[in-house]
DNA sequence: ACATTGTAGTTGTCTATACAACTAGTGCGA
DNA sequence: TCGCACTAGTTGTATAGACAACTACAATGT
């Protein structure tokens, strides 16, 4: 009948350290027991302890330093997983309807600018989508992508109908980097016309920039319209 | 003379799988060699491979199924510190200097709006502040605050030109959860003013509510001028 | 055809032990 | 007083073994 729910060992010490850093009894810079007193304190062995402190490591609530101690750390820091979702699966999470509009796909020329951002040849080919993602019918996204062909030949052959230039990159081309900035802009004239927003409203800007393996994969502006979309994020103990 | 630098077992088991991971040879979804077979391998005991595939777990490279195998992930999330970092070591590791304007600082009475942010009573007792923070003396950022008594008694008599209220409540209200929003919006003509730029010109609005112990301890709203910032992050395998 | 049971393989947790590497302090000697 | 060596305490890594929990599949029986 009741769910026994046994707590593993070092799930319990890792809950004892974070309720007394919760609860303001060990104030950051503090000093942690040492692996053997709590070892004694549990009635487990010291490796058991020394898991659940480096997994508090890992989460950034201790810091330790060989031959001296465990403490608990000054800045406690907002790991936000500010993820290369895909849009579709994001919509989706919602529980709306997503949907895209292709405005234009097209092998192009690379500029000066882009030939340095991909490293490739000034001129060297390279494959270019416009598209508009929708949520309930409501434009959410304006994606202006350049891609690599070495990196997804057949990019010019992706149905974007049935998936996403995001899903379609992660699934070809897998993921080995990733360097991301996000600002507020104004749209220009035709992302505004797509978004049927005006051009006087601010928007989000993300710019990405992915590497799989030995090529620059893509290189994707992604214009938000700002009062209909916002990146958000939790932290917790 | 030469460093040993010599690699513990469980980081050579790691960048074995990352480098097959990277190159290609596996491709998401494909099983990754189970802890026996990798033991082998390396000829190290079981606890080592573990180590190593947890530590990989973490790193969202792989995913793990109990009775099932382990396989290499679907989706690479870029875990952006999109910290909850103070404005000034924030400037001060760019190699600029920091400089205050205190343009605010005092009790109020909370706003309907507020005492349910902070789950107090209407009319209940808040502090206020605003600042503006500017880099190399050009503003950077406006930062509008109310802060909880019962979590900062004394913010009324904190000397901003020494330390920010991030740090003060930092240190004197140790984190415990944290939620922020960003989105792109206008400036209030008071924000544009002080900010020395246009009221056309769109900002990073970061809203952010902090929460220490049983107080929700801080909301505060940041303004960021859309041209002088930008929210950065990268992914490495 | 279907449901049940068994089984091999896999991951999850935990122990007891060992040695290495490092820190911070203590005490000694010059 | 200064510098050095030593030491107790702490964390870092690794091992061999054990059992539990779970999955996927095969074999069996009805």
């Amino acid at each position: 009948m009741s769910e026994d729910a046994v707590v593993p060992a070092y799930e319990r010490v890792k809950a004892f350290i974070k309720a007394q850093v919760n609860q303001g009894v060990w104030r950051p810079g503090a000093a942690v027991p040492s692996e053997a007193a709590l070892q004694q304190q549990f009635g487990i062995s010291r490796m058991t302890v020394n898991r659940a402190l480096r997994e508090l490591v890992v989460e950034g609530l201790v810091t330790r330093t060989q031959g001296s101690g465990t403490v608990v750390a000054q800045l406690h820091r907002i790991s936000s997983t500010l993820a290369l979702r895909d849009i579709h699966d994001e919509v989706l999470a919602r529980g709306h309807v997503h949907s895209t509009r292709l405005q234009h796909l097209a092998a192009v020329r690379a500029s000066a600018a882009l030939a340095e951002v991909f490293r490739l040849r000034r001129g060297a080919r390279l494959f270019h989508s416009v598209l508009v993602h929708c949520e309930d019918g409501l434009p959410i996204q304006h994606e202006d992508r350049h891609v690599n062909p070495a990196a997804a030949p057949d990019y010019l052959g992706v149905d974007f109908a049935l998936t996403t230039p995001t899903r379609y990159l992660l699934e070809h081309a897998p993921l080995t980097e990733a360097s991301y900035s996000i600002e507020a802009s104004l749209p220009s004239v035709q992302e505004a016309a797509c978004l049927a927003i005006a051009p006087s409203v601010p928007c989000l800007v993300m710019t990405r920039r992915t590497v799989s393996g030995p090529h620059v994969a893509s290189l994707a502006r992604l214009v938000y319209p700002g009062l209909r979309y916002s990146f958000n994020g939790k932290f917790q103990l």
